[in-house]
DNA sequence: CTGAAAGCGCTAACAC
DNA sequence: GTGTTAGCGCTTTCAG
């Protein structure tokens, strides 16, 4: 067998610890020692066994080394429409905070409930990674107990769930400003579009903005008109039709806040079809300031999108080395951003 | 010992496959055979295990099953500034393609040359991922090899390569594209703003849409002015300060073409904060047509952006299927989307 | 068809 | 200090 000329290994093997412990004159052990930096190991040994990793190039299998070790060394962010500009803005502080880490990260993309329910079951289960960062979506009672029981750390970003930290912004409080500064401006019709307060995965910000919305309005003693509601799926196009509505009306309003700034483009897109002049015919304040916002001009909440995804890594890294972590959640500041969309009304 | 009253198991231990294999009253390896879906086991035996597996609510270990096999079961996607939006359009179609299949998806976001470095050195040793998806950077001759040699399939998306399959675009045609219109329209005066020909990564695509737009102006015998040429890092804030300068110009430019929508969008800002009309005092053309552009109404040259990750996706799948991949260039449609930021000039 | 056992590459417990 | 060895959970010969 030996005699058979194999065939030139175009392909190269990788080296193992194995490779670099016979040509060091040591064993596997004294190897790994020196690769995760145990102290045990004689200086001159050491430097002898480095310096054969470097002539060899060792590195290391993640794999081996994760299922011997019982750990993943990954943390998996769990985050629906992962393309939509706030989840990318969230996701940009999360990996950056998690670069800077020896985890590796896992996107898990969300964009029907069933891929929700099927990352989730896996993460709860243990084995697939060692913490894990929840975007948006609410949890249930069950599946925080699973959590919990596979001892698997959890935080979550922009949703909170007392059995986890959590990193969150006052939504009601956001509406509030978004619709005083309309109040002050002058405004009294003042319409709303946004998600459906029954929506797939249980999103609430849109709901808890329009009640903080509802609530400044009735600080003014002003009754909320429900024609002036509108909700739909999330996105711009339904925000343009839900807008067109709005328009249609005998008494339209004079301005309208739109629970997102996706949302908030859909506004804007459809005053421009109807002939109406933003600010002069229609105000709108949206909510975000995505990256685009400046360009359109947007007025709009402001939520510190990409220190979410920071704080996230921050508390899950926290978690995964040990320190005590509290279930507490911690509230990012809101600031409302003055641009060219809103404006006294001229009717 | 077993005296001991350990304390209260609160977190679960997962289910292993002999856990399985024992309470079926199997070997470990009936389980395993069942579980790939060997012909090799009888009915009866595999209903048997199948109900187990269900009642003990057993799923494999990826990890270990990884380092049984020696394969990853993933493939990872190189990808350059992961959050601008033109490439996380592709990032969707890429996520989306693999998501239909078995392998998982690992994300190597490259901010900076190191990380290139680092990412595309762990993956070229093998082991970490079974194919690889290489968005927009060119690769070195020698890093080419190193894949090769490790027998790892390389698919290139948006930039080529003779040794791997690639999907990509005619720059030099877009460049065309743009510039044609810009002259139908009855400019003269054509401005360009772009990336430096020579940039941290290598990218060409700016490159090659500019010797597409003077190939185009010499096609009417116009010479290009080198003072209507702006070239600077990418990004909206470097494009608007470049336009400022073109705009400071004594003959500035009736028409600016950015080579890429997010430049178009700094030219546009800088134009109007140079309270200048787009379109009559300033026509401006884009590329590649992001999800913001119809917002802001931008004239500009369609790349199919999802497709080519949807493309990408479809070649590694392929490959890793074991079906004979071709080294080709797949090259996408181009086209040219009029919208209101480019007119006839009025001086 | 199926059970037993070797082995994937690494870590950690255990001797020397 | 350092070598040896027993797993980690799974796949895959190799016998029977």
């Amino acid at each position: 067998m030996e005699a058979l000329p194999r065939p030139r290994p175009e392909t190269t093997r990788p080296v193992t610890i194995s490779d670099v412990a016979a040509r060091a004159g040591v064993g596997v052990g004294t190897v790994s020692r020196v690769l995760n930096g145990s102290p045990l190991v004689r200086q001159e040994t050491r430097s002898q066994v480095l310096a054969v990793i470097d002539e060899l190039d060792y590195r290391p299998s993640q794999i081996a080394r994760r299922l011997s070790l019982g750990r993943t060394m990954t943390v998996a962010a769990v985050v629906p429409y992962f393309t939509n500009p706030s989840f990318v803005e969230r996701l940009r502080g999360l990996m950056d905070g998690l670069a800077e880490s020896d985890y590796e990260f896992t996107l898990c993309s969300v964009l029907t409930e069933q891929q929700r329910d099927e990352h989730l079951d896996a993460l709860a289960r243990g084995g697939r990674a060692d913490g894990v960062i929840i975007l948006s979506l609410p949890l249930a009672e069950a599946e925080a107990a699973r959590f919990q029981r596979a001892d698997v750390p959890v935080v979550m970003v922009d949703v909170a769930h007392p059995a986890f930290p959590s990193v969150v912004i006052d939504n009601v409080e956001g509406g509030r400003l978004a619709t005083r500064h309309l109040l002050d401006l002058g405004h009294r019709r003042i319409g709303f579009v946004g998600d459906p307060e029954i929506n797939l995965f249980g999103f609430t910000a849109s709901a808890d903005r329009r009640r903080g919305h509802i609530a400044e309005l009735a600080a003014q003693s002003i009754a909320p008109d429900p024609a002036l509601t509108r909700l739909g799926p999330h996105g711009r196009d339904v925000a343009h039709r839900l807008t067109d509505e709005l328009l249609g009306l005998a008494d339209p309003p004079t301005a309208i806040f739109a629970a997102t700034d996706t949302q908030a483009l859909g506004v804007l897109e459809a005053a421009g079809l109807a002939g109406l002049r933003v600010p002069e015919d229609l105000s709108v304040v949206g909510f975000d300031d995505i990256e685009v916002a400046p360009y359109v001009g947007l007025t709009t909440v402001r939520q510190p999108l990409e220190a979410s995804g920071r704080a996230g890594a921050d508390l899950i890294l926290r978690a995964l080395a040990g320190e005590p972590t509290q279930p507490a959640a911690e509230l990012l500041d809101l600031k409302l951003i003055i641009r060219r969309t809103t404006a006294a009304p001229t009717r």
